[in-house]
DNA sequence: TGTACATCAGTGAACGCGCGTTCACTGATGTAC
DNA sequence: TGTACATCAGTGAACGCGCGTTCACTGATGTAC
């Protein structure tokens, strides 16, 4: 067990290292942002959470809106795999709706801080982040769009209209996880919020029944 | 003329100066946010931009979180009424879908400040303002939801799906307005963006003309 | 395996700067008589 | 109307502090032979 495979690139000692303290950068400011903005947080604020010297920093990131867009790819980048997945799982309606709900109440609960920082972030005031966060949702669309395609009930909608009704669940997803964090830690207002969450799809997937109307 | 009534609260040179002076405050505040966002914004950056010394601040509001909420007065006191007017002035459909975005993309263009303002701090990162902001548009969904209840179309709806719809109007329009200041100052953009507002309070429309399904 | 050199993540001192807040003040406006 | 005093919006100096960025550095890890 003493010699490994001996190749450099596998033991990659440094390189780890580097990949965690990148890391607990990120998550020093993640936790930073759950009380401020990103165009308030300060270089030295984070590194003295993250436990580095401040001239560390510029070994990660050229500055704070450069970490802000890596913040963005860790928040959204693993979302898109299983929201898709759960949009493919189930084809009737009502069941669609309330295991969309759900999935995102469990986002916010199990990942509260990177919800609120995209909320926060998405009309904040660090432009590549609005254009990553923007970027991000955009293709987000585009996959829920083509999920939507694949319902027998879309079949005969035309291209812009199915990607206006993906936007416009994208939207709602996003607004409903919002109202989730908004009504903090007490169960009763974040089951109100679901409720109404169910109510707004349903009656979005009761337009579509009869679109074009 | 030499002699005015001579009640000094009728003269009152001392508070209008006080009140151009804070509205100075207020303004050049809006336009710095344009660039940042109001947790990264100081104090002293507001005084020099308005012209005046850092220690006069403390005469208009007690920090930056305070001149926030009167910024939220500012962008939403007015808006009530307006909104208000032109729900109740049409009451085919599709003409007042029409005029809502209209009325929207007119907010838009003449309080570009105001607008981006709000959809930066709705979730930004001051909570006086959150909530300031959380407030106002919740009064306005009860405004909106009282206005819905006049059509006969909706009689015989709940009062809790009224206020559902209201609601997602509320966060429809919201969205359009932000979205149109992401278009920038591109027509062609500004138009799509309209054009698919419109689709989507058509689909709403729709939705609610088959509730409750 | 052992040695000699290269790389580079993280350090710590130093810099000039703008910050929020305090304080005693000034002088125009307001008030009482 | 005129005078004497009170109010108070705005000033300017001063404070201690944390900021972002530079620089030469250290020492563990990586590489070549």
């Amino acid at each position: 067990m003493s010699h490994t495979t001996g190749s450099a690139a596998v033991t990659g000692v440094r390189q780890a290292r580097k990949r965690r303290t990148r890391q607990s950068l990120l998550d020093a400011a993640l936790a930073l942002l759950e009380e401020q903005s990103l165009s308030g947080l300060g270089l030295r604020e984070v590194t003295r959470a993250a436990g580095i010297a401040p001239t560390a920093f510029y070994r990660h990131f050229r500055d704070m809106a450069d970490l802000g867009v890596a913040l963005v790819e860790e928040s959204l980048g693993s979302l898109h795999a299983t929201v898709r997945a759960n949009l493919a799982a189930t084809v009737d309606s009502e069941r669609r709706i309330a295991g969309t709900v759900e999935l995102v109440a469990r986002l916010v609960r199990e990942h509260p801080a990177h919800v609120r920082f995209l909320a926060r972030e998405r009309h904040g005031g660090v432009r590549p982040v609005r254009e990553a966060i923007g970027g991000e949702l955009d293709r987000f669309a585009v996959e829920v769009a083509a999920e939507l395609a694949r319902l027998p009930e879309a079949s005969d909608w035309r291209r812009e209209d199915l990607l206006m009704l993906a936007r416009l669940y994208v939207d709602l997803m996003v607004t409903t996880a919002s109202a989730l964090l908004a009504a903090g830690p007490d169960a009763a207002a974040g089951e109100r919020v679901e409720e109404e969450a169910r109510r707004r799809l349903r009656l979005v997937a009761l337009g579509s029944r009869h679109w074009p109307g």
